[in-house]
DNA sequence: GCCGTTATTCTCATACTGAGATTGTCTCAA
DNA sequence: TTGAGACAATCTCAGTATGAGAATAACGGC
């Protein structure tokens, strides 16, 4: 049986409903940590848990529109915020209420403000990715794919420029680099590989205003260049684990 | 508004039904080109034009079940396929009938037999993806979609064994890459690849037979590593274009 | 048996990478 | 004011990977 003739001897509001809802990982660098967003649950299920932020598409509402939107009502900022599809997730019991499937959305940004003192339920905060507190729901999981995707990214696109602000150096770059990959890697390799890569960064021809917290030269100043895609792409450190 | 304060004075069954259904693109190679499986629409809307198969997820039913049972409606085949979930399409307009929401899986496979003609609509068949018919819904964009994940996977993982049998020759890979990718690759340099990426490929002692229907010498047969990455990668020839 | 085809292996020049070292600027504290 | 340590930016060098072309040899077809 195939769709047409599914549909023929089926009607869908017949069945329990099915609603969709859409889910942010929101990342963010504060502090050399990596964050993501969560809301503090204030109702069944999971009440008091913390959780993705997310919500019930509207008619209407496309469904990037539809993440966008669940974004800035936790974090006010709509522009400047890298965001893209992750994945979808519709186990049957995924939620005890009814079934409901949800689209995962990616953003990043630059170091965000905190979230509005949500207009809602409990909470809602920036968490280090590496001190979760328990979460609602399959959200670990989902954000465990928005992790490694966004590691993924890291390699072959300037996807790290979006966590960087305007103008930035080398060094902070790379700091970003570590702080998602988890891993230090070689200052002087870093700094040659960065300005082979065509379109990666431009020169602002600046630098910075002063040397560094503790010391050194003061930086020169680069900005995002026009590339999508990073050829050659940026390598992690190799990862046998995974590859088997 | 939150997904608790939303849900707290909003019943999704108040609002017109959400449906979602699965879609699958499903890929294989047939007599050197790459094919994309297609059922004929046998009602309205689109009645007439091919689209990708799919169908309602059914209560129960965890989104890759209902992938992998569309896929067998139309194909017969269960096992030996590699399946994955590519991406989710929700644009209120996308079905003119009512709001559905469409999660997309993409399937590999050796050579598969044709399709069942269909217990359904019109038709079902295997169509060369470089010359299409007009397609139903949004799922010309979709199989877009599927291409491109296609192409890229076959880059960092083994995805091309899937669409070989369970031995083959490198000059059979060398086929598959050639054929997804619509490039002629350098012979030499690609089996020197192929062999030095570790658990890519592993012998089986074996030879063809025969040498090819031209004429050259037996080759020897391969089956399918233990690898699930590619490491280092096989770079697809530059794509200047795609890069900014 | 001769020719064209194809599998497999080599060569060689070029490109990219990891590790370590060098040079010179700048902050901080004694 | 000065010396120590931090850090940006370059460079060296060896090891590895890649593209292009060629060499060798086994087969099928005629």
């Amino acid at each position: 049986m195939d769709e047409s003739e599914f549909l023929a001897g089926y009607d869908p509001r017949a069945y329990p409903a099915v609603a969709v809802t859409v889910d942010v990982v929101a990342l963010t660098i504060r502090g050399g940590a990596l964050h993501v967003l969560l809301v503090q649950r204030g109702e069944q299920p999971y009440a008091g848990l913390w959780a993705l932020p997310g919500g019930f598409i509207r008619p209407g509402e496309d469904l990037p529109e539809a993440a966008a939107r669940e974004l800035d009502e936790e974090t006010g900022l709509t522009g400047r915020v890298h965001i893209e599809q992750l994945a979808s997730y519709g186990a049957p019991e995924r939620d005890p209420r009814m079934r409901i499937v949800s689209i995962s959305y990616l953003a990043f940004a630059p170091d965000l403000p905190d979230p509005r003192a949500g207009s809602d339920a409990a909470d809602a905060a920036w968490h280090r990715v590496d001190r979760l507190p328990k979460l609602a729901f399959d959200h670990e999981r989902i954000l465990g794919h928005g992790l490694e995707r966004a590691r993924d990214k890291l390699e072959y696109t300037p996807l790290a420029t979006a966590f960087a602000g305007e103008r930035f150096t080398i060094s902070e770059l790379r700091a970003v680099y570590e702080t998602v990959w988890g891993v230090p890697l070689h200052a002087g390799n870093f700094h040659r590989k960065i300005l082979s890569v065509p379109g990666f960064v431009e020169s602002t021809g600046e630098t910075t205003e002063s040397g560094g917290a503790r010391g050194g030269p003061r930086a020169k100043l680069y900005r995002a260049g026009d590339a999508r895609l990073l050829h050659p792409a940026l390598l992690r450190p190799s990862r046998e684990e995974e590859i088997r």
